[in-house]
RNA sequence: UGAGUAAGCCAGGCAGUCGCUUGGCGGGAAGCGAUUCCCGUCCAGAGGAAAGUCCGGGCUCCGAAGAGCAGGGUGACGGAUAACGUCCGCCGGGGGCGACCCCAGGGAAAGUGCAACAGAAACAUACCGCCGGGCGGCCGACGCGUUUCGCGCCGGCCGUACGGUAAGGGCGAAAUGGCGAGGUAAGAGCUCACCGGGGGUACGGAGACGUACCUGCCGUGCAAACCCCACCCGGAGCAAGACCGUAUAGGGAGGUAACUGCGCGCUGAGCCACGCGAAAGGCGGACGGCGCGGCAUAGUGCCUGAAAGGCGCCUGCUCGGCGCUUCCCGGAAGGUAGGUCGCUCGAGCCGUCCGGUAACGGCCGGCCUAGAAAGAUGAUUGCCGAAUACAGAACCCGGCUUACAGACUUGCUCACACG
RNA sequence: GGCGACAUAGCCAAGUGGUAAGGCGCAGGUCUGCAAAACCUUUAUUCCCCGGUUCAAAUCCGGGUGUCGCCU
């Protein structure tokens, strides 16, 4: 069975891009919607125009392991998909410097 | 020491903590089900190009995987290999002082075609020039007859038509072997030496081919133009395909929104008819444009169709093969954004030895080394350190090509210095 | 991941060995009292890039880059 807390149907990131909410920040863009179930979704993307598939890896590995160590501290609050789009300037950043834009976003959109 | 050339090898390392993925073991859960998930612990966890997808093969399905045609590919010779357009050796040609490097390197007297422009001619062609004798004119010397001229002969120049000539000029990317001498009216393989080419004979070599001798020579380039010769190729691709689970058994003539017309939204200052002259009129979120929607009983158009002793299906075509029967379409089956398998033990990797110039092959011993499904390698601390470039497996393997910071090893060549 | 197609002026494009057609647009001109229409003129020399074959390449061959489409 796929992990269910994984953003993965098509008809769910359209509902996203098209009802959801939006927050752009320096090295990522954030869409946020209510999603009517029990639990939290997330999903990490990078789109060709970050790099090419080492770079697209490295920024989704980035957006992982900042989101990780957050919720470690302050946990998501449940009952929203989230998606964390990636943008080009987030090459060859460091781990420490996309968390704290990443914490400032979630904090705005009081997500945790 | 410097410059160069060829081959090989590495692709930051070690330790601690947190986190991710497969598998083994132990425990516990979820779902109608196929089956899956969670916790603990142990082990393992991207590349030399994983890339481009340019070749070749395995594997799977398609219609039996058959013949022919079409189409595509390769191209000196001998070998290696599962196979190749790859690799090794060797031949020929080209480049470099050299080590060494580069070459789609069969056939142009089998045929067809092309060779623009320029040029006389690009299958046999004479433009300028050179030469020859003929005719005409002019000039000069000589002789004869004679007197203000005529005739003969010799030489030169000009013109003219004819013939000879491919040595020279000119055109061109390319002009009927090159160069020198003889020869000739001028020229010409017409003759000769050397070079080049074709053919023949002999010898050497497994062969491509090489060497020697004889032979006077018959246009050139393009085959990555058609083509000929030899050899090879059925097509599609893991989203191939296989299994399981769940669900399900009728209906019947139309379908399609492409255009016009209709509605809504956006855009935003003009638009329409008449007339031509200076004016006057009508409409105006109009007309037009773009987008969305409705209408098939509004029109135009398009598609399918109830057909007949035939119809349908089959890789580009044919031979050939298969199916159907008297209305048609469906349904079932199968597939699909349900699950599992395919999915990694393989032409595998490492080492000694043996055969072979080498590519490679063989014996023996040892090893197991990613298999995800929004897609696993990250964060942080310390030390070494100049310290990182190109870059992420997606069914597997052998090659090629392309990208790339730097570090190291070995062989060989040239130049200089010293012994 | 696999398969396929394309790249020619600002836009649409023809050309498949011999110095790149055509249309729209832009600019200039003619005409007009002013416009529109019409007519005339101008606009490619790296034909996406790099090599090769050829006397000669947009065209043929090889490699690269970019864009687009399809996958039961």
């Amino acid at each position: 069975m796929l992990n269910p807390l994984v953003l993965r149907k098509e008809r769910d990131f359209n509902a996203l891009y098209t009802k959801g909410k939006s927050m752009g920040g320096r090295f990522t863009i954030l869409f946020y919607r209510k999603n009517g179930l029990s639990f939290s979704r997330k999903g990490f993307l990078a789109s060709k125009k970050v790099g090419n598939a080492v770079q697209r890896n490295r920024a989704r590995r980035l957006m992982k392991e900042s989101v990780r160590l957050i919720e470690a501290s302050t946990p998501l609050k449940p009952g929203y998909d989230v998606l964390f789009i990636a943008r080009n300037s987030i090459n060859n950043q460091n781990c420490a410097d996309v968390k704290k834009q990443i914490e400032a976003a979630m904090k705005r959109t009081e997500l945790i």
